[in-house]
DNA sequence: AGGTGATGGTCAC
DNA sequence: TGACCCTCACCTG
């Protein structure tokens, strides 16, 4: 489920319900209790997402480091009234069990859970490419090796190297939003492309984070801005559930064989490196 | 009831 | 290139 969106959601989550507060930490599964018996009753200073990864740091010059891969999942949950954390029964394989008056996280299926020093957390952080939700990202570090690679366009924007975040989803639809071909080596991009596709990540991942949903299709994108420019309050994200605000929709991803939404012609499919590439041989054919 | 693939990534060969 | 990590939704029957 993760793109770089869900861990942006995801840090916030768990800002507002732990940030500044002593956390109670356990690993129900056990292979995580040494480090969790670390963490208890720590304070929790603060979550921060880079890309795909998860950084909490704790109080003691300690970092919590998350990464769910393809199957992990992290589910916050607000406690009703009356019910203590050690009352939620624990579901499946929880491997970190974060806990307070307030909230119970869960942690499930992470490829990555550690306990991490400052040190190796910076060195995750300077592993990384810019970031289109962070701040400090600069878009110029990733045309620099773009513009030397003769890899693909489609390989570059999954090597979280060169951009940090984008996973399968954003990469086939920004690509297509765009009508560049997939198969465009990265040095034969013209800079302008790059520039465009980066601005359209700053546009498309924010209304991603809040929304918890990936939303590409230009009216549905329009939508979400509109309505975040009205001060709508998308929904709460809590435990396991995905934002269904709008139709799960997209204009090429899991789309093969179906026609493409500008030019009717059959969306194609290839594996690149392992993962499934989905784009329109029509509209994004090398110009 | 069982099988499969998935919005990820690493490592060994 | 494929095994692995090890979860869940969505098929098939």
């Amino acid at each position: 489920m993760p793109e770089g969106h869900t861990i942006h959601a995801l840090a916030g989550r768990l800002n507002r319900a732990y940030a500044g507060k002593p956390v109670r930490a356990s690993s129900p599964q056990g292979r995580f209790a040494d480090s969790a018996a670390q963490l208890d009753g720590e304070v929790l200073i603060g979550a921060q997402a880079a890309g795909k990864h998860l950084l909490v740091e704790v109080d003691g010059d300690r970092w919590l480091h998350v990464h769910l891969g393809l199957i992990g999942n992290f589910a916050v949950t607000p406690l009703a009234d009356g019910i203590r954390p050690e009352d939620v029964p624990v579901q499946g394989e929880v491997r970190l069990r974060l806990a307070s008056d307030t909230h119970v996280a869960d942690l499930r299926g992470p490829m990555v859970c550690a306990l991490i020093t400052a040190q190796e957390a910076h060195s995750v952080l300077d592993r990384l490419g810019p970031d289109p939700l962070r701040a400090d990202a600069d878009p110029d570090e990733a045309w620099a090796r773009i513009s030397r690679s003769g890899k693909t366009i489609t390989e570059l924007l999954m090597d979280q190297a060169v951009i940090a975040g984008v996973g399968n989803v954003y990469r086939c639809e920004v690509l297509w939003r765009h009508r560049i071909d997939p198969h465009r080596p990265g040095r034969e991009l013209r800079q302008s492309s790059w520039d465009t596709i980066w601005a359209d990540l700053v546009r498309l991942l924010p209304l991603g984070v809040a929304y918890g949903q990936i939303l590409t299709l230009e009216p549905q994108v329009e939508e979400a801005e509109r309505r975040l420019a009205a001060g709508e309050e998308p929904p709460v994200i809590t435990g396991r559930s995905l934002g269904t605000t709008f139709p799960r929709e997209f204009a090429t991803y899991k789309r093969a064989g179906e026609p493409c939404p500008t030019c009717d012609s059959r969306i194609r499919t290839a594996k690149v490196a392992g993962r499934t590439l989905y784009w329109c041989g029509r509209c994004q054919r090398r110009r």
